[in-house]
DNA sequence: TAGATTGTTAATCGATTAACAATC
DNA sequence: TAGATTGTTAATCGATTAACAATC
């Protein structure tokens, strides 16, 4: 539906603008102008529709945007409005706290499978799924059609095992180790470095600034 | 010992930098050229070179930087050089993750205190420390010399939580719940917002881009 | 129709990259 | 000294903001 490629800046705001659109929303409201988006999420009311009209004219001129229509296209527009089916890649506590995390499921992100080298939890169930061996991994890919596998591994294993979900034809790799990949161009990788997030939290409490 | 404000995108490249750095150090090397940096991290050398000249001259002309000497300076300008404490407040299953993981305690962010609202908690412990009833969250904020709050709590109650936290003098917020938290600006706060993180990467999934 | 607000072009601002003189 | 590579200024690029004509 787009031409021109879309900025990472501008995809990067999508989720917000969502989230506070499925707000507005809950709260009833049926319209909202880009002013008054402006207000409450505390960006320019121009950056609101610069952003929007990447993807097209969503509003009216002296009416402003649809609520419900305006937060459905976003979500289209973020594939949201698609099952995906997802792999955790580490059973340890942070990738048992995403698998019973609800929420990712509610917007269309089901977890499939979990993998994990530790042999004393194959067999073991969290919230329903079953965790099995890593060599299993790359059939259960397949044959799933699982298009995401998250990476809760130490950074040890986490290039290896990326090389092989890339074989085996997983699209998208959300990766919580602490290392970056390398992976075909074709391949999505989305980091959430946490040291990285906290060591950004602590420069900002330290005196240099203001 | 820095004049000008420095922008929140170099900021943001300071934990790269400093774990590439780390793993040249482990690996035995001690100088690099912004040259070598940039063939190994993918970025290009004007920009190491750019970004680190906002902290100061640490290279040498003719020679590069010395890596044990750099690594060491960029961990001092992140405040990795002392110690902060933490609470965790939420004790789920991601704020039991972040308990869990290590490397943080590596880096010196120390976990002193768990709080929840469910009382079946109270007196457990995870991984040593005693979960505590909120109530008790304002008090041990002022007696141990916490700076960092985790915010690792369902959205509906953050707003207020944090309000909490401000009030009896807690610094840097690091907020998983899923909402933007108004706070004074001398207070800093951090967000992961992971179902932003997983939007993004489901959009690049999508057939739009290439 | 008059008022409101978008879509979009133009202006500004900031961040990245290139170039090179300074210097080890 | 000659070679290498930084620190830093200048040029470019991209993103944000401002302005306003189009139009509901």
């Amino acid at each position: 539906m787009e031409d021109k490629e879309i900025s990472q800046a501008v995809i990067s705001r999508l989720p917000r603008y969502f989230r506070y659109l499925g707000e507005l929303k809950d709260e009833g409201i049926e319209r909202v102008s880009s002013q008054e988006l402006s207000d409450i999420m505390r960006v320019t009311a121009s950056q609101i529709r610069q952003d929007l009209n990447n993807f097209g004219g969503f509003g009216q001129q002296g009416y402003g945007y649809n609520v419900g229509y305006l937060y459905d296209e976003i979500g289209k527009i973020l594939g949201l409005h698609e099952e995906h089916n997802l792999i955790i890649v580490g059973a340890g506590h942070l990738g048992q706290a995403l698998v019973n995390y609800m929420n990712f499921e509610r917007r269309g992100f089901i977890f499939r499978g979990i993998f994990d080298s530790d042999e004393r939890l194959h067999g073991t169930q969290i919230r329903g799924i079953t965790v099995r061996p890593m060599r299993e991994m790359e059939r259960f890919v397949k044959d799933n059609d699982i298009d995401i596998a998250v990476l809760t591994i130490p950074k040890s294993s986490a290039v290896e095992v990326a090389e092989q979900l890339v074989s085996c034809g997983i699209k998208g790799l959300w990766n919580f180790a602490h290392v970056d990949l390398q992976v075909p161009d074709d391949i999505q990788v989305e980091n959430v470095h946490l040291s990285d997030s906290l060591m950004k939290l602590s420069y900002n409490l330290a005196p240099h600034d203001r």
